[in-house]
DNA sequence: TAGTTCTTGACAAAAATACTCGGAAAATAT
DNA sequence: ATATTTTCCGAGTATTTTTGTCAAGAACTA
């Protein structure tokens, strides 16, 4: 998985807004100073997260950037895959010729596939509402024991 | 969690190390044209997991590397953290001042913390020896609810 | 109209990543 | 002994990614 300050900078932008409220457009400025991030540079990330619909922007006096959707339906997976792009652990698929082997596969596809799976799965499960109420420790469960 | 090449490389050398068992040790060489990946490249990551006791290394004809343990007791955790230094999903608490806000940590610390410590915990599950079996696929399983 | 604020794309600095290279040290074989 | 093989080690370099900056434009409000 990629993760770097962009994702951050993305979620903890959002959770800004989450915490805002529907107290109307927030402004990046504003943001940016809060959360102490390079306000041009939150405008390409935002800008991202606009484009897919996450937020929405309304320029002119008054404007500004919110949620377009409450809090709880709006997971971190979301927001990262955006920003980021798609989560790729894996490597092997994304270049060619990374993958060698017989079957085009390399041995150890399955487990970073898994791997990507297994953080989404995690990130797809916590929303900005978790994250504004705190709701965030103690989710990490050991995996599941592999039966046959 | 950082996860580049050099950590895909690592298992995947370690791996390769695996299937070829108690013949001996193998030469960097043939493991890189087997995996495809430089051997020079590869050298300094088999050093570095050669310095922290995973892998044994010999010198001269007919030397090379081999496992310092059995598969099933090296978890790809290790390997992992060894190659890419450790895990740090948070960013907040290795830069100075990028945890903001009055407490000093930022309000997605718990987020990144906790992500850390379910992926280390879902490596630190799975071994070579489940690799080279093939039993990884599956093994994802949703985030425990969290309750009060 | 004037001022505000997002929108967009191009560009640039900095950092991290992914290597390469030259030689030294150790083991073996001849 | 000497040559050969192979790991060991530090340093250096090229490429890519990250992390921004900048300037101009578009939309909106008062």
């Amino acid at each position: 998985m990629k993760l770097t300050t962009k994702g951050r900078y993305a979620v903890l932008a959002l959770t800004d807004l989450a915490m805002e409220g529907d107290k109307g457009y927030v402004k990046i400025s504003h943001i940016a100073v809060r959360q102490n991030i390079s306000s041009t540079y939150l405008e390409q990330i935002l800008l991202k997260l606009k484009r897919e619909g996450l937020v929405i922007g309304v320029r002119g006096p008054n404007g500004g950037y919110k949620l377009a959707a409450s809090p709880e339906r709006i997971m971190i997976a979301d927001i990262v895959n955006i920003v980021e792009g798609k989560m790729e652990a894996k490597g092997c698929v994304s270049k060619s010729g990374s993958c060698t082997g017989v079957s085009g596969r390399c041995m150890t596809h399955d487990l970073w596939d898994e791997l990507s799976r297994h953080i989404e799965l995690f990130l797809g499960q916590i929303s900005l509402r978790d994250i504004i109420k705190g709701n965030v420790l103690g989710r990490s469960s050991p995996p599941r024991a592999f039966d046959y």
